[in-house]
DNA sequence: CATGAATGAGTCTTCATTCAT
DNA sequence: AATGAATGAAGACTCATTCAT
């Protein structure tokens, strides 16, 4: 008998699967270039189905963007901005993040293509929402400072909030860079090695 | 002699007109949103005449990728890698060349949005040319390191390469920043600012 | 068994309808002149339906020019080249195929002017099809004519190619003559008794 | 001094040019992909000049067939219908007039690829101008036939108008041959050997 | 007369979205 | 819930034609 007058609940994980298919294909190629039939056939599901879990294709876009945007604050925020008292430890701890932000990055090639240049182009919404993003980053960034300058290890007069979005800029430049590169391995290590000789030694002998 | 039998030869500057609607087009609306149709409506101009100037709608977006990064370019090309002998001569440079650039932005806020966000998502072709404008300013970068590491004002242990990226990250999310503001004269100052104590004074006490 | 999972299947004798429909049309206003937007209207279908059947307009149109032939071949293979022994039977079976010719050109108007007239003019490749549709006729009446040679009851020195094709060109002509025709009815007649008397009397007295 | 508002009269043999041009780009690009640019590319004049000396595409179309049409109709007219008063004369003259028209068509590759295929497509009234040519033609070869029968040489119960027409088709199917193939030569006189063959001696021992 | 820059009507084609099954 | 057939809005692009020079 059939029980199509049934309610059947979504099938579980099926949303997740749709997001991983469109992570993949988005970063492949491109939003724009890529149809909901391209998300569907990489699944092997009905292009239909899609849109029992999203309203349409630039939702998908966005809940593509969240879980990218929510995977790199992971990494920002598992460390306590409030954790270290010296110097010394506050590098160790940068190195630290750097290392897990590559590692995020050169595990995943796709997740540096789809934040740093194809879903910020969607629409002028979801350009906000990186945004948003960097502006969360920053903070965190900021905070790390603020601690830095309130515990006397790091320099008074420091722009903080400014300081924490030129920090970021030079950090994601380096993800932007490990996810170009062929073999990421190297590339990490040089860059996190630059990054934290720049802020804690400067350039000047 | 007689030009009378002469055909209208191409209208001077119609190709940087177009050029110039499209780049505001582009910024405005976003380059997938944005139809030929709107470029030509900007400038008064029926829309079969942009395909006797650009072959497609693709080829006017790598012409204004194009024009926008020589724009950048010739600000980063500007000074002289080799003029600098002193550490402190290299700082007024870099404070120099950073005030042009975010100058350059700071009056043309479509620039950022095209470059930053919109122009690399076009396709495969125009992101691996903004790739490469970014590894052209990246050499400009690393010869003024290598210069002062050769005479002696910087840290002899430097990876200039990647060093050198680091830093124009932080200069271009900056200009990205700019770019963004509702008022970017005061975020100028401080963006410059805090990149210059940073690169020269570093971040500890 | 429970099919209410299942989604509609492909409407069946839809791409069939769309060939009527683009037979009749394309017959109607010319290959050029009508538009995939004419061929949706005739069946009251969407026009993007069209492209669910076929990849473009001129896949249509070569869809439509197969069929043709294929019910022209038809007439032309339904008899055994072999089956006849003597002239009379011959001249018997020519006539056989000559009214089954004529009455699938009389039957279908638009037949005649798809075939001799608009279809060829689509492309090269069109064309082509067409002149090796011409070249499987000319077999055809090639073999009759050979068998007719075999058993001797026609002449020794046919050039069998050649004629095949003389013959075929009168046949056809006659078929662009009565696809011309108002009433087809009598031209019919008169045109396989022109083509069978020239072939088995001659002009001469 | 500049004559502008002297009118010039058209350049002499321009407009045949034009019409050789179109003669030759309509065969080899086939009308609809053949543009004016190309007529005018052909010549190395402007495209705007070819509006000079015709209304439109379509216009040099239909004076490209009728140029055509004359052509052949020159071949057909002349030789004199009533000028032969016997089988063997008359068999004489068929195979005159097939040497110049095959001839014709070995000379001209183009002809036949326009006047079979390209031109009719055009639209309804070059269609029917081309009817109209076959209708003119075949009245010639019943002006011959009607010769044969009233000097008595041909048989008397003759359907002249429609024999004309079987005949016609059998010499027009033998230059649509000829036109394409690769070496016409031989392809002549097989077929003229055919044809006369067929209409003197018939098919039969 | 000659030219070719400009135009925009017209069409094909794509694909996100809907919805009957 | 799942499917994929159907839809049609939307837009890129072509090119015949016009007309200022």
């Amino acid at each position: 008998m059939c029980h199509s007058f049934m309610a059947r609940p979504p099938t579980p994980g099926r949303r997740d699967a749709i997001l991983d298919a469109a992570h993949a294909v988005f970063a492949r190629k491109g939003y724009a270039a890529a149809g909901i039939a391209d998300l569907a056939g990489e699944l092997g599901i009905g292009h239909g189905t899609v849109y029992r879990y999203f309203d349409n294709k630039r939702d998908v876009a966005a809940a593509v963007l969240d879980r990218a945007l929510e995977r790199i604050a992971a990494v920002v925020a598992a460390e306590d901005p409030g954790a270290t008292g010296t110097l010394a430890a506050y590098r160790t701890q940068v190195e630290r993040i750097g290392h897990r932000l590559y590692e995020l990055f050169a595990a995943d090639r796709a997740l540096g293509r789809l934040v740093f240049f194809d879903l910020a182009a969607v629409d002028d919404e979801l350009r906000e929402r990186l945004l948003a993003a960097h502006d969360l980053f920053a903070g965190y960034t900021a905070a790390y400072l603020r601690n830095g300058v309130e515990k006397r290890f790091l320099r008074a007069d420091l722009d903080i909030e400014t300081t924490a979005r030129v920090i970021n800029g030079m950090i994601f430049e380096g993800a932007a860079q490990v996810s170009r590169a062929h073999d990421p391995g190297p590339l990490r290590e040089r860059w996190i090695s630059a990054v934290v000789t720049l802020l804690f030694e400067g350039l000047g002998r």
